[in-house]
DNA sequence: GACTATGTAGTCAAACTGACTATATAATAC
DNA sequence: GTATTATATAGTCAGTTTGACTACATAGTC
């Protein structure tokens, strides 16, 4: 048996005896309703039973890590298919430590899914328990295994990532409105931003949003509002500025 | 047996039925030199013998994985335990394709190792065989494995990071001189900046570096250039700025 | 008619960048 | 001891972007 680290750089060893391991795959989906929000699994056994978790599971002998995300979004969220277009998935990082899950050794890389949509998590489906919690009180809750750690790695990354990309609009949904694209960035940083400076600036940014002909009456009153969709851009240049206290 | 993906999220599942994995730890080991380098290996064995890998290895039954890749730093790149202080290591990404090796499932997870040093891999260790290489000769020819993809992204990742932290510094060096950091800078970046520029802006950004009493003299002639070390911080703000094309 | 959200169009000081220039200093190469 | 070189310091200057505002018209709901 060769458990020597240098096995796969180029030494010899036995094929059959290398340290195995569970790999899974964890999701962190953010959805911007009134708050920013994180889609929740609730376990049913022990360890955690009736705690809190990410969804996710175990990635199938065939399937990349990728594809098994991808396969848990659609399992778990109760998002159709054809919508999976508008969700934006990216890795985030992997939790190796060894004494993550008391029964035994489980590698976890998470992903990072970003939706317009706040779909109930369809029941008939193992997502039954599933449901939307707000990210600040997620974080101050606790949840099982390290997944608190992933969720604060998740948002961290989603918060960096509207500095600089357009991922905001996958948030907003195909279609939206300014305000509602600063609703987006006001729940995500969690501070209000001047109206007249982010219309300047995301009207003045090629490649961040386009305009529709259509206009959509708001609930409260108000003028009609512009709609716009994605400008086809993925990189904001100059970014957004964050406030960072 | 189980293999169904949602028995982590809260079913029940048999825990001697995981589908099994082998998890490694690749790690891309980045100095500049005179342009920037990566630290390779020849493999021995089988696919891909005699082709140039990254260093890495599995990752033991009782260790992280980023303590797997810490220790592979050591062993494979004659990095003493002492120097391992001023190297930095990251988490890069995770590369779980079911095809990326011929033999056997295998996920990997890889990282960046920023190192001012460039040692002499260690002969009478297993990196024997290891070498330096120029980034730009090892993305043209071609690596085992996936590995020139995971190469790729450390190298992205690297010259995304100096834009906006305090990196810089250690590929750089625990004591450097200003012209070394523009020296780092232009290696990574690929392309020139302006001297005066540069100097205002590092100068003026707080905690980037900070001055010691001691000079040093060149090797090309030249007045004596002040020595400086890491001043401290971590992030960049406002960020260095860099050419996209 | 009050209220509200949008759309449009500013102002203005402050900060920062890129592209330069100029000059003095102090080392090595020959 | 002169040429060459790298560093150190100190600018200029136009252009861009930001943050913090103000002002006012528009067109909906309550």
């Amino acid at each position: 048996m060769n458990l020597r680290p240098e096995a796969v750089g180029g030494e010899a060893y036995d094929p059959r005896s290398f340290p195995p391991f569970a790999v899974t795959a964890d999701i962190v989906v953010l959805t911007v309703d009134d708050v920013l929000s994180v889609l929740l699994v609730e376990r049913g056994l022990d360890p955690f039973a009736g705690v809190l978790a990410l969804p996710g599971g175990f990635v199938l002998p065939d399937e990349s890590v990728a594809d098994a995300a991808r396969r848990e979004l659609l399992e778990e969220t109760g998002v159709a298919e054809a919508d999976l277009d508008g969700v934006h998935l990216e890795q985030l990082a992997t939790f190796g430590e060894p004494d993550r899950d008391p029964r035994m050794r489980v590698v976890s890389t998470a992903y990072l899914a970003l939706s317009s949509a706040k779909p109930e998590p369809t029941p008939g489906t193992d997502a039954a328990g599933a449901r939307w919690v707000a990210v600040e009180e997620a974080l101050a809750g606790s949840l099982a295994f390290d997944h608190a750690e992933i969720l604060a790695a998740g948002v961290e990354r989603a918060r960096a990532k509207l500095e600089y990309t357009t991922l905001a609009t996958s948030l907003a949904g195909p279609e939206f409105t300014l305000g509602e694209l600063q609703h987006v960035y006001e729940a995500t940083w969690g501070y209000p931003l001047e109206r007249a400076n982010f219309r300047r600036k995301v009207l003045a940014t090629p490649g961040f949003v386009a305009k529709t002909r259509r206009r959509r009456v708001g609930e409260a009153g108000g003028a009609p509002a512009t709609v716009y969709k994605p400008g086809g851009g993925e990189l904001l240049v100059p970014s957004m500025m964050r406030q960072t206290p």
